[in-house]
DNA sequence: TGAGTGACTATAATTCAATTTGGTCACTTG
DNA sequence: CAAGTGACCAAATTGAATTATAGTCACTCA
């Protein structure tokens, strides 16, 4: 087990201190310009106007730094995934958006910031605690929307919902996980129509 | 049967030669010891007693080596799927099987033959032909299976096959990809189970 | 006392010359 | 002519020396 989920010492000096914030930005900045490998935390230093060292009183490392911006990032799709989900009726039909949006979205964001996605590949791949929680995001509206389509008389009710969770999770994890995307983007504009309509058949009462 | 003195387009040499077998199995002899990347063309050439100029009569690269070994390997994954599903009467239990066999035939490969089943990461990462065709071998099998279930009433027909086809493809492919199923190597206990059960459900007619 | 730092260390990244390696070709030899 | 090779080249790789970087800590000074 690892100690990333249990207590505070995640964050150092006040959650909502001034210069953290500060270093947030900045981050963001040299992060989205010159990528996450490429910006050294002195960089990051001398564009807030303090020293290094001063940093490491906000956070506990550079990765830590990446953690943040790279939460944000994965909070962006996620807000992606609900408004293409919000305000539509049919459960089926809002899965079919769900799935298309996970795609569009994760992609949308590879070509348009790449760098900043660059360092969501990296929390995929070495399983940072931004990216499971991202992860558990999605699972969590997936089964959210099962259970509407449930109640709705949509969907069929006689699988254990969370087995039926686990398994549409599975089928959408190549396309929520960058490093996965990557690698599937040959089907990326097939694979949500298809999937979704698998998956609605396998849901069909 | 004869052959041409003239070069054939694909493979150099004539394709039954026996200094061609030789270096096969050199090649994965060495390659399964000491891999591909640390395997030099000239260990294979002091292997079989030739200089390393006469194995490019018989291989256009040491690439065109590790696709030949490349290919046996996942001939072998296709040859576990086959025995696998052979010989079991209702197609559901056979795409269980072909489920389960996909997953535990590449994750056997992977713990008792690293180095080969390295080969086979660069060949998926790079698209070589060899994991192309296990690919679309793959989808041939699969295919077929459909076609019998439809046949024998287990499997609807209302949706297109080829449709069908795809969209469970897209399921399995995350498992049949050796780059993949390295990064879904948390799932692979459950995921044959519970995605063969989505992918019946969804068939169900 | 607490915001802020310069100077330090251990380790990771980079550089660059020396070496290997993939690949070719003119050439021998039987 | 057919089987087989040594010598050669450009590109990749290695390894050791050098530099840059993440991270710490004792310290200042307001």
């Amino acid at each position: 087990m690892n100690n990333a989920t249990s207590s505070p010492p995640a964050a150092r000096g006040a959650a909502d201190h001034d210069v953290r914030a500060q270093i947030v930005v900045a981050a963001t900045e040299h992060f989205s310009q010159y990528g996450y490998e490429k910006t050294t935390v002195s960089d990051l230093a001398k564009a807030i106007g303090f020293s290094k060292a001063y940093i490491y009183k906000f956070f506990e490392s550079k990765q830590a730094i990446g953690e943040m911006i790279c939460s944000n990032c994965l909070r962006e799709i996620q807000a992606d995934i609900r408004a293409a989900v919000d305000g539509v009726e049919s459960p089926p039909e809002k899965l079919r958006r769900m799935f298309k949006a996970i795609v569009d979205s994760g992609l949308r964001l590879s070509f348009q910031d790449r760098k900043l996605y660059e360092i969501a590949i990296s929390a995929a791949k070495e399983r940072w605690p931004s990216a499971i929680a991202h992860e558990e995001c999605i699972r969590q509206m997936l089964l959210e929307l099962l259970r509407q389509g449930r109640e709705s008389g949509d969907f069929e009710r006689k699988t254990p919902i969370d087995e039926t969770a686990a398994a549409i999770y599975l089928v959408m994890h190549p396309y929520v996980n960058p490093v996965i995307l990557q690698l599937s983007s040959h089907y990326t504009d097939q694979a949500p129509a298809q999937l979704s309509g698998l998956v609605l058949r396998s849901l069909s009462p």
